[in-house]
DNA sequence: GCGACAG
DNA sequence: ATCTTGTCGC
């Protein structure tokens, strides 16, 4: 099942997302929102994911909207392939949203891929959008020196190639994972990440999404319609 | 060949 | 990710 051939046409639909994917800035504006979202799940008979996303104003912060959404799941977690597992969801909240965000912040890895196409490449490629993917973990290359400072920026290599960093965006934590997915380059991925980052190890619009789909969840959990 | 492996 | 309360430490 691990060298089906089944995969082996998902790694090939990675390539070619991979080859469409740009990683330069081509915003149609000046950044004016910023958007975050984040999944939960649910384990009741069939399982079910919640996306949870809100849209917040780039300058202050302040949020503009949030929406969610729950619907099945029908693709298990694969090391390199969680695009399949979570980009339907994701898309389908992203059309939900009625302020689309200028730069969308997905809780996942970029071009930081052994394909170059992580969750966030997948969703900016087949969305059209700018995205930037944070992790908690790094999934593949290599870096010289582990942050160690609040503020350190480390870049990650893969086959030469850049493909994001580590950054310790607050002290006694482990550093996030930052790789821009589409249309947004290196530089300005981790500037904006550093710039939404403040009193929490996670950027605002992750944390707050992260928090939304909780919400949600203990809410469901709390009402008699859930049956585990 | 072996180990590692986002959520 | 999820199952889960209090608790140790920066």
């Amino acid at each position: 099942m691990k060298n089906s051939y089944y995969l082996d046409e998902l790694r090939k639909i990675q390539k070619e997302i991979a080859k469409k994917a740009l990683i330069e800035n081509k915003f149609e504006h000046s950044i004016e929102t910023v958007g975050g979202i984040d999944l939960g799940y649910l384990r009741n008979n069939f399982e079910s994911i919640i996306a949870a996303g809100v849209v917040l104003d780039y300058k202050t912060m302040e949020i503009i909207e949030k929406e969610f959404l729950i619907q099945k799941v029908n693709f298990p977690y694969i090391p390199t392939l969680l695009a399949f597992r979570e980009s339907p969801s994701t898309i389908n909240l992203i059309k939900k949203l009625k302020h689309g965000p200028d730069i969308l912040i997905l809780n996942g890895h970029g071009i930081a891929h052994p394909l170059y196409c992580g969750y966030a490449t997948h969703v900016g490629v087949l969305t059209g959008k700018p995205t930037i993917g944070v992790a908690k973990k790094i999934l593949c290359g290599k870096y010289s020196h582990e942050p160690s400072k609040k503020g350190d920026v480390e870049p990650i290599f893969l086959k030469g190639r850049k493909i994001g960093f580590l950054y310790l965006s607050k002290k006694n934590t482990r550093p996030i994972v930052v790789s821009p997915g589409h249309l947004v380059s290196l530089e300005t991925s981790l500037e904006i990440i550093k710039k939404c980052t403040y009193n929490f190890k996670f950027p605002e619009p992750l944390r707050l999404a992260h928090n939304f789909a909780n919400e949600i969840k203990r809410e469901i959990k709390k009402s008699k319609l859930f049956k585990r």
